[in-house]
DNA sequence: CGCCTGACGAAAC
DNA sequence: GGTTTCGCCAGGC
């Protein structure tokens, strides 16, 4: 049986508010799950993707249910727009998430992403947006 | 129903 | 350039 992806399409305005788009929550995920190993995104640019760009917060919060849902999201490889692990104090144990990221090949140091410039992933330009 | 918080981001200072 | 504040919107209390 072929692998059923749910084409992640981007919504003209994709609006969190006014209608529960628990849509939006999978969107992240699905998006999240492109990350390549060694790659590195931001909460930003998944919401750009999907039409939030202003509601980043909100990708963070999708993130939260991270782990929870099958197949368990990389939520380690998402990281703030500086690159740093702002996400990991909801790892467990908190380092975990960086362990992940040196264990696929990104140093990490002091909490933040090595050369993030360079292993940022950008959905919207890989997805072909 | 109102206030506060929160895994962000950009602007202001 | 580092630090602080506001804006964003949903969810919890």
């Amino acid at each position: 049986m072929p692998v059923k992806k749910k084409s992640a399409e981007k919504p003209k305005t994709i609006r969190p508010s006014g209608k529960r788009e628990e849509n939006f929550f999978e969107l992240v995920f699905e998006v999240a799950r492109q990350i390549p190993k060694g790659r590195v995104t931001s909460y930003g640019a998944i919401a750009a993707c999907l039409g939030a760009k202003s509601s980043a917060r909100m990708v963070g919060w999708a993130m939260n249910g991270a782990g929870r849902v099958k197949p368990k999201v990389p939520a380690h490889r998402v990281v703030n727009r500086n690159g740093m692990l702002t996400g990991k104090h909801h790892f467990s144990p908190p380092g975990l998430m960086e362990q992940l990221l040196k264990k696929e090949g990104v140093k990490v140091k002091n909490d933040q992403v090595v050369e993030f410039k360079k292993l940022f992933w950008d959905p919207a330009k890989e997805l072909g947006f």
